[in-house]
Order: structure tokens, then sequence, then C-alpha cells
RNA sequence: GAUCUCGUAGCUCAGCUGGUAGAGCAUCUCCCUUUUAAGGAGAGGGUCCUGGGUUCGAGUCCCAGCGGGAUCACCA
């Protein structure tokens, strides 16, 4: 603990001064809670004084105004906050005035979780307030918290001394969320998409599953691991970088239907859109194609939309992005083809480079044809897609898991849901044929020698599993965070994680 | 990993061409029984991120480091 400044040592001293007075700054019994600030905010009114007559709230000082034998207190709990009315007379009513005078204005500070009965009324500048008859303690902070206060007038609410600081926010995001109330909702929306989306997935009758994070064999993704130890059976074991491979492992057990909200681990850079963990949903449904998933990802992703702001358009920075069914659909070739003006469909390594080139754009030498695609693709039509886009059709070399196309064996049936500029799903009919699917993992493993960091390794052990049959499936991961993003309207991937990767702060 | 940029009171910030550190809010003392950035009078509070260097003198200029942010690269 670093050392105590002048306001720390202050509440030492309060929190002593209150236990000699006999009270208990970390008390056990709340009487019961009947109200929330914003319930009372939203449904008072004059006419139904009585059903507000006794009301017991609890929640934290935010701000004080002291006026002389009367004071104003902003409490905020969990739903918002609301003004209570502390009048001397009222709190302390006989001849003893120490618990409003000592207790209320001199040991009590902003911060200060408080217990408070009293009635509702309407103040003389028509504001909302509860008038408190009784006033608890229920617990003593020893640490200032920043004040931020807002004014609100007709033209908006202006905030002063806004924290701010994007390294104390996540560091310190509990003082965040307490300060900053637009943080909590962002949360709260997170956690209302990854409900919304369970309701759905749980009406389809698909099963909630688990599996292993810790993995003898990392799979499913292209992605490099973090890498650990088990000391029992003293062998390596990699965080998952997808679980793909295990709920596969489900629909040859013969479950239909299985999918797993999943924190996934890369070992790779940090930006705005990339924090070391991650969450996705991944879902597997058998006797489904990549053309069905389509219709179901709008539908889902229209639903949320829907729950969260009741309309299908979202506002994400200067744009308005429109969830509303069906989204536009193109294949790979057409959507480069449709940006670029090159049909890169029937080219070779050689003559893809060239075009690569043309464009600026840098190709390691180590990379194969379908990865040069990607990066053309990438640089030159991704960040061009600002309305929900499903792209199709992928070159069968950069997705050595999904089945090849019905009518063209070099591409595979598979698509990307494209929105704000950024991949937010990823589909296919999933590959079934164990030979050609050991072939694709030998030739992922052939990538890998050739210096590709991020080859699939070959799994043996989800081969052998194959070779019982998986039956024609469809998967499909959606990335939480980058949704929530875009539904919540959020700039960095920090702004959607409570606690983001951060450098310790002392190394 | 590269480039740019920031780090001053509990919070938000000012501090010019180098000259002993400033404001508002918060804190402390006093006044005030319907305020709402309440008001009035007064007071205290600083390792100017850290370490070097230049200089008579560094918050300010230079170098290195630590931490943050933005952009780029890799990726979802």
């Amino acid at each position: 603990m670093h050392e105590l400044n002048e306001q720390a040592i202050i509440r030492t001293q309060k929190k002593a001064q209150l236990e000699a007075m006999g009270i208990n700054p970390y008390p056990a019994f709340v009487h019961p809670i009947n109200a929330k600030a914003a319930t009372i905010l939203a449904h008072y009114k004059e006419a139904d004084k009585a059903n507000y007559s006794h009301v017991v709230l609890a929640g934290r000082i935010m701000s004080r105004r002291i006026i002389g034998a009367a004071s104003f207190v902003e409490l905020q709990d969990a739903s918002g906050r609301i003004q209570l009315y502390v009048q001397r007379d009222t709190i302390s009513p006989g001849e003893d005035k120490s618990h409003y005078n000592t207790f209320f204005k001199k040991l009590l500070d902003i911060g200060d979780i408080i217990e408070v009965q009293g009635f509702v009324f309407t103040t003389q500048v028509g504001a909302i307030a509860v008038h408190v008859t009784h006033l608890r303690l229920l617990t003593k902070t020893l640490t200032p918290l920043p004040v931020v206060k807002e004014v609100t007038t007709q033209e908006g609410t202006t905030v002063h001394d806004a924290f701010t600081d994007p390294e104390q926010r996540y560091r310190q995001r509990y003082v965040d969320l307490i300060v900053n109330p637009e943080v909590r909702k962002v949360f709260e929306q997170r956690a209302k998409l990854i409900h919304t989306m369970k309701a759905s997935l749980h009406r389809q009758g698909y099963l909630e599953v688990e599996t292993p994070i810790l993995q003898p064999i990392y799979g499913g993704a292209s992605a490099r691991p973090f890498t650990t130890h088990h000391h029992a059976l003293d062998i390596r074991l990699y965080l998952r970088i997808s679980n793909e491979l295990y709920l596969k492992r489900l629909i040859i057990g013969g479950y239909e239907g299985v999918y797993e909200f999943a924190k996934d681990f890369r070992n790779e850079g940090m930006s705005r859109f990339h924090n070391p963990e991650f969450t996705q949903v991944e879902l597997y449904v058998a006797y489904k194609d990549y053309l069905w998933m389509m219709d179901y990802v709008e539908e889902l992703v229209e639903e949320v939309a829907l729950a969260l702001h009741g309309t299908t358009k979202v506002p994400f920075g200067s744009h308005l992005i429109n969830f509303k069914r069906p989204w536009k659909r193109f294949t790979m070739f057409e959507a480069i083809h449709h940006f670029t003006g090159y049909d890169v469909s029937d080219m070779d390594e050689a003559a893809l480079r060239t075009v690569a080139h043309q464009f600026g754009i840098h190709i390691a030498d180590n990379l194969a044809k379908g990865k040069i695609i990607d990066e053309i693709f990438g640089e030159k039509c991704e960040p061009y897609l600002i309305q929900p886009t499903i792209i199709t059709d992928y070159p069968v070399e950069m997705s050595p898991l999904a089945k090849r196309h019905r009518d063209n064996p070099a591409l595979t049936e598979r698509f990307e849901v494209i929105c704000a500029g950024k991949e937010i799903c990823n589909a296919f009919s999933e590959l079934n044929d164990p030979i050609d699917q050991q072939q694709r993992l030998e030739e992922q493993r052939t990538l890998g020698e050739r210096g590709d960091e991020e080859a699939m390794v070959v799994d043996h052990d989800f081969l052998k599993a194959l070779r019982y049959g998986m039956p024609p499936t469809v998967g499909i991961g959606i990335g939480i965070d980058r949704l929530t993003m875009i539904m919540t309207n959020s700039n960095s991937i920090q702004d959607v994680l409570f606690f983001p990767q951060m450098r310790p702060e002392h190394p």
C-alpha cells in the first residue's frame, strides 16, 4: 500500500471515531430494501403519495449539499440516482443533535454506502426526493472517489471533472463503474446480448455444452497458442484457441445441435480489436448446411439488435448500421471484383502476387495462394463493408476444416459476416470426409514447415473420431466482443471487457 | 514489434522564450432548514512518472527507462 494522502488519513480517523461512538462502520444487518432510485423517479406521483410513505433504499453517497440544519444528498443504487432530503430535526428529534451534526455532517463522506428510510415528496423546485427519517451507515469508504459532477440544462448534460483516463478506468474498473453510469450500461447490454442469443439457441432445442479449455493439441483455428504445463501428467497443455474440434466430436456422438459460449486464448498482438482472451459462441447443427446457417445468423443478430435497441438500426460511430434481414451476399471473388475490378478466380499464385503488389499489399514469401486472396480481400474489401454483409465461398487453401463447395472443389462452403469493416462471424458446412480432412491438415503441416506460425496442427484423435462418421453439419463462430462493440457503439474491445489485459503496473 | 503522443494536488486541467508550483471541484474550520456544478468566509494539501545530462538555475531543454493512448503490422 502506498502512502496515504491527507484525505485517506482523515477518513481512517473518521472510521475510528465512528467505532468510538458505538457505530459499526461495516454492519451485517440490512433492513429489507423495498425501493429503487429509478423506479421512484419514474413512477412517483403526488396523488399516490400514500404508496411511498415508507421506502427503504441503500446505495452510495455521490454528492452532498449541506444547508445548515438540512441537507440534500445524492444516493446512487444500481438503478440510478435519487435525491435525499436530510433534515436535522427529523433524524435527530430529541435534544441530542449529534446524529445529524456529528454522524451525518462530519463522519459521512462521498462514496460511503448508507441505508435510508423515509417518504417520497416533491421539493419546492419540483424535484422528487426522499425525506429521510432514518439513516444508517452500511460501509465506510477509506479512499475518496473521483468527484464527477453533471449539470443538466436545456441544451443537454455537461459532465465536469469526468473520470476519463483510460489507464485508470481499465485498471480500476470498479471506480469506472461507480462514477460512469454509461459504462455499467454497456455491460448490461453485453449481458442482454448473450441472454438473447442463448434464448434463441434454447428455443431451437440445441444443447449448451462445456468443452476443455486445457487441450493437449490446439486446433480449430489458425493462431499461436498460450502454453502451460500439467505437473501430475508431466505434459504440455495449451489454452484453447478454439473449441471447434470438441464440438464436432459431440455431433459425432449424436447430439444434433450443440453450442458453447467460450473464452478462447490467442497469443498474438493486442489492439482495439484484439484481447488475448476473447469470447465466441460456437454452434454446430447436424443435417444443415451453410445456406441454412446464413438465414439463422441473420435472424439471430437481427433479434439481438431488436432486443437491445428496439429497432434493427444501430448507430456505430458515424454510421447507422441496419441489421434488418436479408443482408447483402457476395462471393469472395465477387467482392474482390466489385472493389478492385480484378477477377482473381482463375489466377495462380504468381498472378495473385502481382495483383497484391499493384495494390501495395506486402505479401510474405511463405504465404500460400489462399492467404494471398485473403490479404487482398482484407485490404481492399473488408474495410468498406459497413452494413452487415455475407461473404461466401472462400478458397479451399485457407479453410482447412470446411467442406468443399458442391459446385467447385477449389472453393469451400464457407461464409463470414462482415460488419463495420470487421469480421463478426465465420461459418461453414463442416468437412466430414476423414480422408480429405487428413490431407488438408497435412497441407497445413507443410505450411507450418514453410514458416507459417499460425498453420494448424494435425489432431489425430479428431481424425480418428471423424472416421466414425459425422453427419452433414454446419458450424459457426460469432465474436461476442466485436458484436458487442457494434451493438454498444464502442470504439475499443477494452470498453466491452470488464478487465481488459494490461501490462502489470509494477514490473 | 514500429512510429507518433501523453504522464503536474484525491479528480479534471493550466503552467509562454528555462527564474522557488496554479485554478475549479474534493478535503479541513466556520455560517446557512427545499438545494441540485447550492452559496458565503477562511485553511491545508505536490517525489511536477523514474534516472541521468546541459545550465548559476529544469515542471519546462536533451538522453535513457517505466506506464498509458493513437496509428500500423500479425490476428478474431
